[in-house]
RNA sequence: GGGCUCUUAGCUCAGCUGGUUCAGAGCACCUGCCUUACAAGCAGGGGGUCACUGGUUCGAAUCCAGUAGGGCCCACCA
C-alpha cells in the first residue's frame, strides 16, 4: 500500500466529521462525569463565516475537545441570534427588491417573509462551522426566536416588570432614521466627522442688536426655543430678558440664562433644540421651554420645516445655510470637527429623539456583577486586563432601552386597554392580560379586542442576555435535569467588542434571574486584523473566504494558522502564510505516520540508543505536557500550540525518530516500535484538539482499531514527572551532535563520512549517550584520552574538550583564531564575574544561592582557560 | 477630557514575585544539501543599548517617576 507523500486533507475532513457524527461523540447528556459546558456566541441566523468567527470558534473547539480528551462530560451548545435590526434590514432590502414595501404590508405578512427567509437561508454559518471541524451538539442546536425561548424572553419581562424593574419612559433616545428604530447607547458609535461650525446671527427683538450662535446643525433652528447665555457674560448682559427671532420662521423666543453655557466656545451663545439634543433638552426642562420636533421618523422635516419639509435633515443643512448667506444672517462657517454618533448597523447619523420607550432598571442589576468579577473572582476574564474595562462601564451603567421600531423579534408583552398613560397591563398572553386589565380598570367589560398590544419588539441582546440559561430551558423549566447539570457552565470564548452588549449581560442575568453565574471563565479573543492591521471587513475586502481557505488548507492547518498567533485578548494579524505554516506542520506529521509505518518489525534485541531515546523522549513528553497543561489553564493556547509544535517537530521527529530509526531496508525491533506507536499516539491525543482531522486519520491509521474506538474520545495522556535529568543530559549530547555537524559543515564534510572523536572528559557525564551521539553524528568511534591531540580540529561543550582528527583537512591557523576567539571571550566573562564576587556589597547582600552560582561560573571559566590555553599551546 | 494598556530580532510575540532557563520562540532571512518519511524537507548560521531619560538597588528588559509614540474603552461641550 503507497501512502501519499503529501497530506490530503480534502480527501479526509469530510469523511471524519460524518463519522463523528454518526457516532454521536459531540452529544452530551447528563451523567455521573463532570460536565464542561460552553455555549456558543450565537452568530447572526443570517450570518455567513467570517475569521472571527472562525477564530473564535477554533478556540472553542480547542477548549471542548480537549475537556472531552480529559474524561469531562463536554457539552457544546451551538444556536443562532435572530438579530432583529440587522436581519430586518434584510428582510426589507429582500421585500424591496420584490418591489414589496414594509409599510404596505401587515405586521403578519411581514413576519411570514421574515420566517420564510430565515429558514430558507438561516443557519447556513452553523452549516460553515462543521466545516471547520467544530463539534458542536448539534441535537441542542437553538434559535433565539425558538417558541421556548421567546417564552422565556417573555417571562422574564414579566417578571422584571412586576418587580417594578422595567418601566416606560419618555426619553431622548438614539434614533437609527434609516432603520427607524431606536437603538441602545452600545450600539451608537461615534466617528469623527469634519463638519463646519456655522455662525448664525439672531435679530433681537425690539433692538436692532443681533445675537450670533456657532452650531454645526443649522437645519435644526427651525425647532430651536430659546438662545442661552451665561449669567455672568458682560459682552451680553444686557440683552438679559429680551427675547430673539429665529431666522426663517420668525418665530420669537426666549434669551435665558444658564451657567452650563461655555463662555469659550463659539460666540459664547448657545442656541437651545429641546426636542433634538439631549442637553437642551435637560435646559428645556429647567427653564420650562417648548418642545418643537421637526423631524420625521426618517429624519426629513416635517410641517415645522416649513418650505424645507420632506426633504432630508443633509439636504436641508446645505440649503439652509445657502438661504440664511442670502438674508445675511450667516456671518461665517468654519471647519470643525466633531464625533457624530452612527449606528452601528446601518451606519446612518444618529438623531436624538424624543420618544416613549422601554427601559430596564440596571443598577441593581450590576452590583453582584461588579463584585462577582472584581471581589469574590467567581467570573474570572483572560486577560485580565479586561476586568478594567468591564469596571469602568458597570460603574456607571444606565438603564437600557429595550424597545426597538421593528417587528422581528419577541413582541413586547404590555397591553393598552385605554387612552391614559397607565392604562396598559404587562402579561405573558392576551388572556392574563385580559383578566389584569379589567382589575386594574375596573371594567368587567372589556374584551380582547378591546386590549391592544405594544407595536414593538425587543432589544435582540435582551433575549441573548439570557442564552446560558435559555438555552438549557432554565427560565421556563427552572427544576429541569439539564439546567442543573450543565449550568453555570464553564467557559465563554467571545469578542471584546461584544463585552457590554452581551458578556456583562449575561453575568448581570445569571445573578439577576437565578443567583447564580452564568460561566466561570470568559476568554476575550483578538480582533482578526489585516497585515496593515486593518480590521477585516466585509466593506474593506480585505477579509479572505473563510470556506475558500479551509479548502485550499484544509480545516486543521486554517486551524493551526489562527491559533499560532492568537494570544488572548491580543489582536490577531492574520496572514495567509500562517496556514501554510499549518499545512507545513500537518505534512510533517503525516510523514512521520509514512515513517513508521514503513517500517519491518521483528524480533530482534532493542538497540541501546533506541532505549535511550525512548526513555528521554518519555521524560520530555512528560515535561511538555506539564508546560502545556499549565497553558492551558492559563488559557494561553496559542502557547500551547506552540508546545505541542516543538514536541512533535523536533523533539519527536528530529530527534527521536533519528534516533531509532532502522538503517535502510532493515528492521526495526518490536519493542522499539511498539513505543514508538504508543508516544505517537499520545503526541496525536494533544495534537487532536488543534488539527482534529489528521490526528484522528493516522490514529486511525496507525494500528487496528475497534469500532467503537476514536481519538476523539481517546484519553488525555498522564504521564509522571520522573528522569527528568534524562532532559539536561540529553541536551549536552545535542550539543555535541551539532557540534560535530558544524564542523562537517566547515570542512565541506559529507554527512555521512565516519569520523573518530576523540574528547578530554571532564563533566563526568554519563557515557551512555555516546550510543546515541555515534548514530547521529555518524561516528566511527568515541574515546576518551588523557591530553590534547594533535592534527585535529577542537571543540569544546561545556569544560569538556573534543578532538576530530583530520590530518591534510586542518586548517591550523583558523583553528588557532577560533580558540582566542572564544579565549577572549571566557576570558572577559571571567572579568566580570570576579568583579562582581569581589564586590563586597554584592558578596553580604546577594542570596547566597546567587553568590555561589557566581561562583561556580568563576570556577567554570577558570577551567575552560586553562583547557583553551593548552590547546593553543599545542598549537602553536 | 477621563480611565486602561502597550513599546524586546525584519515580522508576530514569550519573558510570573528584580540575580544562568536573561536576552528567548516561531516565522522570515543567509549558507550548504534532491541524504529512499518529509524540498510543504534536512543541517548549519547571522540578527536586539529590551522606546527614551532619570531614580531605587550590590544588581533593572523586569520596580518607581517623567518624556515620546501606538492601541483600546468610556464621555453630551454647541
Amino acid at each position: 500500500m503507497s501512502i501519499p507523500s503529501k497530506y490530503e486533507a480534502q480527501s479526509v475532513e469530510d469523511q471524519w466529521y460524518k463519522y463523528w457524527m454518526e457516532n454521536g461523540y459531540f452529544h452530551s447528556t447528563p451523567d455521573s462525569r463532570e460536565p464542561y459546558t460552553i455555549v456558543i456566541p450565537p452568530p447572526n441566523v443570517t450570518g455567513v463565516l467570517h475569521m472571527g468567527h472562525m477564530l473564535n470558534n477554533t478556540l472553542q473547539d480547542v477548549l471542548i475537545r480537549r475537556a472531552r480528551l480529559l474524561g469531562k462530560n463536554a457539552c457544546w451548545v451551538p444556536g443562532t441570534d435572530h438579530a432583529s435590526i440587522a436581519t430586518e434590514a434584510k428582510v426589507v432590502a429582500r421585500l424591496k427588491e420584490r418591489g414589496i414595501a414594509k409599510s404596505e404590508i401587515s405586521r403578519d405578512e411581514f413576519l411570514e417573509y421574515a420566517w420564510q427567509w430565515k429558514n430558507e437561508y438561516g443557519g447556513v454559518i452553523l452549516e460553515q462551522l462543521k466545516k471547520l471541524g467544530c463539534s458542536c451538539d448539534w441535537d441542542r442546536t437553538k434559535f433565539t426566536m425558538d417558541d421556548d425561548m421567546s417564552a422565556s424572553v417573555i417571562r422574564i419581562f414579566v417578571e422584571l416588570y412586576n418587580k417594578g424593574m422595567i418601566y416606560r419612559g419618555y426619553r431622548m433616545v438614539n434614533w437609527d432614521p434609516e432603520a427607524r428604530t431606536t437603538l441602545s447607547d452600545e450600539e451608537v458609535i461615534y466617528e469623527e466627522q469634519q463638519g463646519l461650525l456655522y455662525y448664525i446671527s439672531y435679530p433681537v427683538e425690539g433692538t436692532d442688536e443681533h445675537l450670533v450662535v456657532a452650531t454645526t446643525r443649522p437645519e435644526t433652528i427651525l425647532g430651536d426655543t430659546a438662545i442661552c447665555i451665561h449669567p455672568q457674560d458682560e459682552r451680553f448682559a444686557h440683552l438679559k430678558g429680551k427675547r430673539a427671532i429665529v431666522p426663517i420662521c420668525n418665530r420669537s423666543i426666549p434669551i435665558i440664562e444658564d451657567e452650563y453655557v461655555d463662555l469659550e466656545f463659539g460666540t459664547g451663545c448657545l442656541k437651545v433644540t429641546p426636542a433634538h439634543d439631549e442637553n437642551d433638552k435637560a435646559l428645556g426642562e429647567k427653564h420650562k421651554l417648548e418642545i418643537i420636533d421637526i423631524f420625521n421618523a426618517n429624519a426629513t422635516l416635517n410641517t415645522y420645516g416649513l418650505h424645507y419639509e420632506g426633504k432630508d435633515r443633509f439636504v436641508v443643512r446645505k440649503e439652509i445655510s445657502a438661504e440664511l448667506k442670502e438674508l445675511g444672517l450667516l456671518k461665517k462657517t468654519e471647519p470643525y470637527t466633531n464625533k457624530v454618533g452612527t449606528s452601528e448597523r446601518t451606519k446612518a447619523v444618529i438623531e436624538p429623539r424624543l420618544s416613549e420607550q422601554w427601559f430596564l432598571k440596571m443598577d441593581t442589576l450590576a452590583q453582584p456583577a461588579i463584585d462577582a468579577v472584581l471581589q469574590t473572582d467567581e467570573v474570572k476574564f483572560f486577560p485580565k486586563k479586561f476586568e478594567n474595562t468591564y469596571r469602568h462601564w458597570m460603574e456607571n451603567i444606565r438603564d437600557w432601552n429595550i424597545s426597538r421600531q421593528l417587528w422581528w423579534g419577541q413582541r413586547i408583552p404590555a397591553y393598552y386597554y385605554g387612552k391614559g398613560s397607565q392604562d396598559y397591563v404587562v402579561a405573558e398572553d392576551a388572556l392574563q392580560a385580559l383578566e389584569l386589565a379589567r382589575e386594574k380598570s375596573g371594567n368587567d367589560k372589556l374584551k380582547e379586542i378591546d386590549l391592544r398590544q405594544d407595536e414593538d419588539v425587543l432589544d435582540t441582546w435582551f433575549s441573548s442576555w439570557l442564552w446560558p440559561i435559555s438555552v438549557f430551558d432554565g427560565i421556563l423549566e427552572p427544576e429541569n435535569k439539564d439546567f442543573k447539570y450543565y449550568y453555570p457552565t464553564s467557559d465563554l470564548v467571545t469578542a471584546p467588542d461584544i463585552l457590554f452588549f452581551w458578556v456583562a449581560r449575561m453575568i448581570m442575568a445569571g445573578y439577576g434571574l437565578k443567583g447564580q453565574k452564568p460561566f466561570e471563565h470568559v476568554y476575550l479573543t483578538g480582533i482578526v486584523r489585516d497585515k496593515q492591521r486593518r480590521k477585516m471587513s466585509k466593506s474593506l475586502g480585505n477579509s479572505p473566504d473563510a470556506l475558500e481557505l479551509i479548502s485550499h488548507y484544509g480545516a486543521d492547518s486554517v486551524r493551526v494558522g489562527l491559533m499560532l498567533s492568537s494570544a488572548a485578548g491580543n489582536d490577531l494579524l492574520f496572514d495567509e502564510a500562517l496556514c501554510q505554516q499549518g499545512k507545513n506542520f500537518a505534512n510533517k506529521v503525516w510523514n512521520a505516520f509514512r515513517l513508521i509505518q514503513g517500517w519491518e518489525v521483528k524480533d530482534i534485541p532493542q538497540s541501546e540508543s533506541a532505549q535511550l531515546g525512548l526513555e528521554w523522549y518519555q521524560a520530555k513528553l512528560a515535561k511538555t505536557l506539564s508546560d502545556i497543561n499549565d497553558h492551558f489553564n492559563k488559557y494561553r493556547i496559542s502557547d500551547a500550540l506552540m508546545s505541542v509544535y516543538k514536541l512533535v517537530w523536533d523533539d519527536f521527529c528530529s530527534w527521536l525518530l533519528e534516533i531509532v530509526k532502522p538503517a535502510y531496508q532493515q528492521p526495526i525491533d518490536r519493542k522499539t516500535y511498539n513505543a514508538i506507536i504508543k508516544l505517537f499516539e499520545a503526541n496525536l491525543c494533544i495534537l487532536h484538539p488543534f488539527m482534529p482531522f489528521l490526528s484522528e486519520e493516522i490514529w486511525q491509521r496507525i494500528r487496528k482499531r475497534n469500532k467503537d474506538e476514536a481519538l476523539i474520545v481517546a484519553s488525555w495522556p498522564e504521564l509522571s514527572l520522573e528522569d527528568q535529568e534524562l532532559i539536561p543530559e540529553f541536551e549536552f549530547a545535542t550539543s555535541v551532535i551539532s557540534a560535530v555537524r558544524n564542523i562537517r559543515k566547515e570542512k565541506n564534510l559529507a554527512n555521512k563520512e565516519p569520523l573518530d572523536l576523540l574528547l578530554i572528559d571532564k563533566e563526568k557525564l554519563s557515557q551512555r549517550w555516546d550510543v546515541v551521539i555515534k548514530k547521529l553524528a555518524h561516528l566511527k568511534n568515541i574515546e576518551s584520552v588523557g591530553a590534547a591531540v594533535e592534527g585535529a580540529v577542537t571543540f569544546r561543550v561545556k569544560s569538556n574538550e573534543y578532538f576530530i582528527p583530520l590530518e591534510g583537512k586542518l586548517d591550523t591557523e583558523a583553528e588557532i583564531k577560533k580558540i582566542e576567539e572564544e579565549l577572549q571571550y571566557t576570558r572577559g566573562f571571567l572579568k566580570s564575574v570576579e568583579k562582581k564576587l569581589a564586590n563586597e556589597r554584592f558578596v553580604n547582600n546577594a542570596p547566597e544561592k546567587v553568590v555561589a552560582l557566581e561562583q561556580k561560573k568563576a570556577a567554570d571559566a577558570l577551567a575552560k582557560i586553562e583547557t583553551l590555553e593548552k590547546s593553543l599551546a599545542s598549537l602553536e
